[in-house]
DNA sequence: GCCGTTTTCGGCCCGACTGTTTTCAGTCG
């Protein structure tokens, strides 16, 4: 049982103690305890196998850590099961429509026997929902515009969808005289791996003229709200983008704010309880003398607080306020600190540009090397490279680095991992290579068992340097392949190898949480944006920003490591 | 149900909006 299914239960008791009506407190014990384990960077399963103590997880105490063990033992949960048996099975559909809380979703049910959506739709249409207690014409509408909304779209999309929409935006509105401070705050800015929406937030002059410029972007294709100072639009794709503006004296407390996480406020805030503060989107309120002191930046708010700046992608309530408490916050990788790209594909194989355009990218950005990793002859559908074609995209290379100073080509491949483990390319092919990537790209339904054998194997091969996408999830389309994944970190650790975070939004894999728990164990992990065209090679700032998340240092990170000391690194 | 440089008992984050109400319950982020 993994950590979503764990986390899933306890979100699920919670709802059920909702509906009950029970004590809010332990119904927020319950999610605090189930968001924890859903962040937790380690599978509980590994935990309990090493004997750790489950009461270490924050928010998980006596009788949590009991109901786990149980889970994990039996596979079920008496408490649970007792909960779910005293509901009719359709209330939990009505809680996931927005708007649709405990109480209501209760009176749905025990007054109209309502199971389904499609129930609710009718009763809705019948006028009957409209006749219940404290429910009227409006609370009837705006629910069956939810169920509409619900329909038909997925609610979060990839960080690489939003983030051109942003950079649009911010690029189109930042012109505009008197405008400060125009930035992304939520879940963009903290650079998670899908957003459910866009905060754009800012100080202006004149604040209406800004909003009124937004509203007339041709990516606007409708106007929820509009005021003096915030507005809310749908752009092309679906994706709605609010804009607020407050005064310049207040930026860093609404920032702060508005970037989150949830969790992340609730523990600053539970703390500043303790220090007879009162912490909101205005700024820190004394209790004692009942004064509101403003913020014009995060900085100057979180020192205010006693602590440390903490970066956005790292607030998630992963100990980070505590490690500011102290000073010692890690200095994160960033986008600057990269010197190579090592994941690429050319003409050669299935990427579009030659060697040369790649090479130029890529020494446009500044950086001192680049591996070419085009497929080895295993991937027919992707016009992978034979040992005769190899040869001569050596030639090639070798011709191409003669041209170049301060910066260089180096020869790979991405050879494919197959079904029973082994590569799809000779050794006398492989040694002739500067770097070797490994990966999977079939038999990915595999059993754990089997997969993770599969993959051990490749980190045991001697002639593979790293492990590229070592989940093959594509995000919203393929579920991550099932593989013991604490057993590959410890395998790489002892083979001296390195796993990638590949930084194509579609992939980001190793994830966030994977890469923490890999680094906590001394994985050595490069970033790398599997291009298949020059302007791909762009994307490495989404595989920076899952560094970032992991708690990454510049030097946890083998690209960003002068050319000769990475080789050697690599060489053990 | 969790948790403790004010506590092993008594607290537990904050503000806004909406719709239904004559003062507030329910829901959300």
């Amino acid at each position: 049982m993994n950590n979503a299914e764990i986390a899933k239960v306890f979100e699920d008791i919670a709802d059920f103690l909702e509906l009950k009506g029970e004590n809010v407190f332990k119904i927020r014990a319950y999610q605090r305890a189930a968001r924890a384990i859903n962040h937790l960077p380690k599978e509980i399963e590994v935990m309990v196998g090493l004997g750790e103590d489950l009461k270490a997880i924050p928010g998980v105490g006596e009788a949590i850590a009991r109901k786990i063990t149980e889970l994990l033992t039996t596979g079920k949960l008496e408490y649970y099961e007792k909960l779910r048996a005293e509901f009719p099975p359709g209330i939990s559909t009505l809680l996931t429509i927005p708007g649709i809380g405990p109480k209501t979703a209760m009176k749905l049910s025990s007054e109209l026997g309502i199971q389904t959506i499609d129930e609710l739709e009718q009763a809705i249409k019948d006028g009957r929902v409209a006749g219940l207690f404290r429910m009227g014409d409006k609370t009837a509408e705006n629910i069956l515009r939810q169920i509409q909304m619900v329909r038909h779209k997925d609610m979060r999309i990839p960080i690489g969808e939003a983030q051109p929409i942003v950079d649009h935006i911010i690029d189109a509105l930042k012109t505009i005289p008197g405008v400060k401070n125009l930035t992304p705050a939520g879940s963009v800015r903290r650079f998670k791996e899908t957003v459910g929406d866009i905060d754009l937030m800012g100080t202006a002059d004149d604040p209406e003229a800004v909003i009124l410029a937004l509203v007339r972007l041709p990516l606007v294709k409708q106007v929820l709200a509009q005021g003096p100072t915030k507005a809310s639009v749908i752009a092309t794709n679906g994706l709605q983008v609010d804009l607020r503006f407050v005064e310049h004296d207040s930026f860093g407390s609404l920032l702060q704010y508005f970037t989150g996480s949830r969790e992340h406020n609730i523990i600053l805030r539970e703390r500043a309880v303790k220090q007879g503060l009162k912490l909101s989107e205005y700024g820190i309120t004394d209790r004692t003398i009942d004064r509101l002191e403003k913020f014009a930046s995060e900085e100057a708010f979180y020192r205010r607080l006693g602590l440390q700046y903490i970066p956005p992608e790292i607030r998630e309530a992963m100990g980070e306020i505590e490690r500011a408490e102290q000073g010692t916050i890690p200095e994160l990788v960033e986008l600057s600190d990269i010197r190579g790209d090592l994941h690429v594909h050319t003409d050669w194989s299935d990427g579009q540009n030659t060697l040369e355009e790649m090479a130029n990218a890529a020494i446009k950005l500044g950086y001192e090397y680049l591996l070419i990793t085009d497929h080895s002859a295993g991937l027919v559908v992707a016009h992978g490279l034979d040992r005769e074609r190899l040869n001569r995209q050596l030639e090639e290379i070798a011709a191409l680095n003669r041209r170049f100073s301060g910066f260089r080509l180096l020869a790979g491949a991405e050879v494919d991992i197959r079904a029973d483990g082994r590569i799809d390319a000779p050794e006398d092919m492989l040694s002739r290579l500067d770097v070797v990537v490994g990966a999977v790209h079939s038999s990915m339904g595999q059993s754990k068992e089997r997969m993770t054998r599969r993959i051990l194997g490749a980190i045991s091969n001697p002639h593979i340097d790293i492990i590229a996408h070592p989940t093959c999830r594509l995000i919203g389309e393929r579920e991550p392949s099932e593989v013991d994944l604490e057993a590959v970190f410890r395998a790489a650790v002892e083979h001296g190898k390195a796993l990638e975070i590949n930084a194509m939004p579609s992939r980001l894999d190793l994830k966030d949480i994977h890469a923490y728990r890999a680094r906590e164990l001394g994985v050595k992990l490069v970033i790398s944006t599997d291009a298949h065209q020059a302007e791909h090679l762009q994307l490495m700032r989404f595989g920076v920003g899952v560094a970032r998340r992991a708690w990454c240092e510049a030097e946890d990170i083998l690209n960003t490591r002068p050319l000769a000391e990475f080789l050697s690194a690599l060489r053990r």
